[in-house]
DNA sequence: GGGTAATGTGAATAGGCATTCACATAAAGG
DNA sequence: CCTTTATGTGAATGCCTATTCACATTACCC
């Protein structure tokens, strides 16, 4: 009775509910029936496009893949100043995740990390290409004398990381208790004095309303 | 047949057997038999002690509530200037990871956040309370010239706390494929250089041994 | 030492979940 | 138009897990 899809099609509305339902409710509620239902089909169904759950999972971690890391790499090879790029990929992360909440959580998800070392391993390297990335970026900025000279552009890469990733894991954990965005915005503000150059001596001022 | 122990003791080996098992084989892997089995006793045993499964993640969650933060706020009251107070929270903060890693796998699992709403209240309120402990210490250094005038205590902690918890989460991921220590030791010397007053230069050395 | 309460156990029970099966039916190609 | 193949489904199946129950046995109190 219902139309009929191709699997090309099936599998991105599979891939695409089951990072809807992580964002909504955690990768605990990430059944098949679960998944089956918001892409609008049977259980059984989803194994004409899936070789079973596992393989949704690597769909998945994929697309994230790509998604986050993907971009990033797009701005560090574009034009523009050290800092222009690191605010960039930055903000456009925090903003990416904040579209997508089931983002943070699905790469830090134990389901994914010890369920699967395949895909453990395939999303560590991407995260160590995503450090490398920043990495050259930052050690660029120190040579054009933007960035301090002191720094070690790999750690300086790790803690900016470090900062989202922390940020993103609060905010999925109370919820979206507070503006995502707007904290981003507050750590880079803090970020850029860390690790700027000290040519132009920054004024001192007073970030913006604190969240809870 | 078997000796008996009284309620304290046994609640008291069920914690540990819980964090255990989460440190070797993660949170999905923590089944009342899997925790029964490691603490010497029946499944139906726990329960003599526990009103369910909620109830041992409640414990849990004191726990190490307890032992990262308390920690890090008695090394925040004592004695010593603003850097070494740090310094000894976030290599103290990184130790206890390397000996529990369970601790982080615990503190940012989903099972805990989304399953028990009441639970993530109180991990989210400690963890805002460990941003706070740290910002206090940061502003105090800001105050004595230690630490640079122009930073923002709150983000400068929670930068901090960024880099404890990204590392940590990324060794945990890795199932331990770089060295903890080694890794929060070059982040720290880092760090140091991002907030320290520039009074006396740090000379430019190279960091030692980067990781995979 | 006898009774009572706390601690201990193996064997159900019940629910959730991934996956498979036998059977439709739409789509595509000739 | 008819065959073949891809796509679709409801109803099993079988495993894993938390929790409960009826029945011991130890520790403690007087």
């Amino acid at each position: 009775m219902p139309p009929k899809k191709n699997t090309q099609i099936r599998r991105k509305e599979i891939v695409q509910a089951a990072l809807q339902i992580i964002g909504e409710k955690g990768v605990h509620a990430l059944t098949i029936t679960e998944i089956a239902g918001r892409a609008g089909m049977s259980d059984a169904n989803i194994y004409r496009h899936f070789k079973g759950k596992q393989e949704i999972l690597e769909a998945l971690g994929d697309f994230i893949s790509e998604a986050v890391m993907g971009k990033a790499a797009g701005i560090a090879a574009g034009n523009g100043s050290t800092l222009e790029k690191l605010s960039v990929i930055f903000r456009s992360h925090a903003a990416l995740i904040a579209a997508n909440p089931g983002l943070p959580r699905f790469i830090f998800s134990e389901e994914i990390h010890l369920g699967d070392p395949q895909l453990a391993k395939t999303i560590a390297g991407k995260m160590a290409g995503y450090i490398e990335t920043l990495s050259t970026v930052i050690a660029a900025g120190i040579k054009t004398g933007e960035l301090r000279s002191s720094l070690f552009p790999r750690e300086t890469a790790t803690t900016l990381l470090g900062m989202i990733q922390f940020t993103a894991l609060r905010w999925s954990i109370t919820r979206g208790a507070f503006s995502l965005d707007a904290e981003a915005e507050r750590l880079w503000n803090n970020f850029l004095r860390l690790i700027q150059a000290a040519s132009s001596p920054t004024p001192t001022e007073t970030n913006p309303m604190e969240p809870v």
